[in-house]
DNA sequence: ATATTTTTGTTGCAATTGCAACAAAAGAAA
DNA sequence: TTTCTTTTGTTGCAATTGCAACAAAAATAT
């Protein structure tokens, strides 16, 4: 996995290069509102540091989260399909932000600063990546039975490592979320697994067995 | 929608900007093997004339199309994430096809052209084009019941604009498979929402009732 | 015009899943 | 520790869906 953490944001002199392409530097304090989606604003986000969410709340009022934001992130109107629904930024805690100016940045830099490809190559690298990420899920939600929902979900995580043993980052109420099925059909699709001896589950480490 | 077609392509003078980056050009004829993926290949390949497609065979030997390319697509290893799977991409009539080394682009223009600010815009507005195809797609995926897939791919269709009806650019076979659904389901919840006036059909064209 | 392929339409049935509801366990907060 | 909250585990039941199998209609090829 490609790794764009906070050490690489700073190689990327974003304050410095205010002078070639329109940034702006916002904080938000946790809870707060950030952005609103559907505009096709021509502007990418960039969380510097602190974390946020970007949740969507459909027409009966559910809110679900489509993406963790953490420092490194980017945000931008890819996500505006949503299209009857609305889909904000809303900090969870305080945060610092960078607006950066969408078109300005391919146009020749005026005082040709190193900085300035370096950050479109960053910028397409965060992008690509979530493409990735994106498409991980359709992966797995092109499946519509439990079953094949969870071993994609674990083959996808174990990836190109000949691992064959995953540890959830996170609940199994979040697993379920995150394959768009029922948590106690999740839970009761596992045991069969194991029953039937294709996986083994301790504690949050799923294992593939005979494979 | 944004538009990539051919007219952009000749704009970017690829070919001029050979002696910068790293380009090149192949033919293929129909049917032929173009790439396959997986292998984390740093380069974008660029539809400039005809139909390729992006497939992926299961283990089980069983194909599904990914994306259709037309001219101005464009495909790389975001793809790649199938993990188990293999992802090829095949012609369906001769193409023609721009290689283009992607680390090499974010390089300083040795000689100044004026093309490659473009190339570099084009190519991140087609990513953020994918992007949004592939956002589209989960947005239906994530809903379980065939109703609602139907439901949200039509206000996906509609987009902003004030319509109320849609025309399918492809059999109902096809939506099935796009849908990830049964066909014969597909056609019984089509006929059930007609029935309960939710929608009306006629032939390929959907309209939303009461909305 | 005729033959062939693809698409559409339909249905019964079995399998899978979501939902609701609850209890136990684990973790976090007071 | 004790209390409160979140997560895990379980189950019956109803609803939804996939599958298989078939016939009619439409589109395409010969």
């Amino acid at each position: 996995m490609l790794d764009h953490g906070q050490k690489k944001i700073k190689d990327l002199q974003l304050e410095v290069m205010s002078n070639c392409v329109n940034i702006k530097k916002k904080n938000f304090k946790k809870g707060e509102y950030i952005l609103s989606f559907g505009l096709r604003q021509k502007v990418i986000g960039f969380i510097l540091s602190g974390k946020a969410d970007i949740i969507r709340i459909t027409i009966d009022g559910e809110a679900s989260i489509i993406q963790k934001l953490t420092p490194g992130s980017i945000f931008n109107d890819a996500f505006s399909c949503f299209s009857q629904d609305s889909v904000f930024v809303i900090s969870k805690t305080d945060t610092e932000i960078f607006f950066i100016d969408y078109p300005i940045i391919f146009k020749n830099c005026p005082v040709k600063c190193p900085y300035h490809y370096h950050l479109i190559e960053h910028l397409l690298n965060l992008i690509t990546e979530n493409n990735i990420k994106a498409n991980e899920k359709i992966e797995i939600l092109t499946h519509n039975k439990i079953r094949d929902r969870i071993l994609a979900y674990i083959s996808i995580t174990i990836g190109t490592s000949n691992a064959t043993s995953i540890t959830l980052p996170y609940s199994f109420t979040e697993l379920a979320e995150y394959l768009c099925v029922d948590r106690s059909s999740l839970m009761r699709e596992l045991k069969k697994m194991e029953e039937e001896k294709i996986i083994k589950r301790e504690n949050k480490t799923l294992t593939l067995l005979n494979a």
